[in-house]
DNA sequence: TTGCGATAGCTCGACGTCGAGATGGTGTCG
DNA sequence: CGACACCATCTCGACGTCGAGCTATCGCAA
């Protein structure tokens, strides 16, 4: 099988897997994918944590009025707060509480224990194609 | 960057990239992303080109309400029928009609021409790898 | 045959997402 | 300094999905 269109959707099938496992791992620590994307952008900005909803937008690729009710209900789990940004008053910097911090960090851990398990079934060699081919495919969709 | 997690995420990003640009050229001809698979799957199937609801929502992965209403959109397309099952009075059988043939014949080329031109720049070793690493991940987790 | 647990597909209320429009703020140009 | 085009975020109604529960049917066991 080396057709064109087969190796789409066979990458876009294995993505879904990924995710589906992804899900159950999170499952664990009660926390939805979703939560867990906000959460991981918010983490790797630097300082303070905290990036604003149109940051977060462009992180998660979902709409406006979907990030503000995500932020809504991360803000009423208490992960996240929302600061007015002292730059600009039309805008907003949803910030990483100390308890969201402690949660993102505990369910990555989790989450790449898991995920070194399964890649390591695949072999060094493998992993370092995928890689090579996955990065340049994106870099090249993101330009 | 080699790390595990990370890999993973590029994995479903990429995913993400390949179901936008589909999402382009099935736009061209007025279709969604749902109902190229639905119809795919239905071609698919040889002879009369029919499946259960039941088999449809094994293969495209979403809830039975969701499939229900799915087929009734396809129905009201002219691009399925709903037949009684000989065998199991309970059951229906979702059936392309002759439009619904022509329809994804033709998507399924523009398809194949748009996908060719983009897998074509990776180059064929890459892609052979790509194919390799991909259909052994899905084989090992759809087992 | 009759009883009955399993199964197929559909119904429908709850919920999340989308995205156009509203609101208030910014900054540039004459 | 106004005027105005642009921008960030939130609001809210329309829509699709989910999934538990329903009805009709199946098929096996007694």
């Amino acid at each position: 099988m080396d057709d064109d269109t087969g190796r789409t959707s066979r990458v876009i099938r294995l993505a879904r897997h990924l995710e589906l496992a992804r899900r159950d791992v999170l499952a664990f620590r009660e926390l939805d994918i979703w939560e867990y994307d906000v959460l991981a952008a918010l983490r790797a900005a630097n300082s303070p944590h905290e990036l604003s909803p149109g940051a977060l937008v462009n992180e998660t690729q979902v709409a406006s009025g979907t990030m503000t009710n995500r932020i809504d209900r991360l803000s009423r789990r208490g992960y996240v707060t929302r600061e007015p940004d002292p730059a600009d008053r039309r805008g907003v910097l949803v910030r990483l509480t100390a308890s969201g911090r402690k949660k993102i960090d505990l369910v990555a851990a989790d989450l790449a224990t898991a995920e070194a398990l399964a890649w390591q079934r695949l072999g060094a060699r493998k992993t370092d194609q995928l890689d090579a081919v996955v990065q340049e495919l994106i870099a090249h969709l993101e330009s």
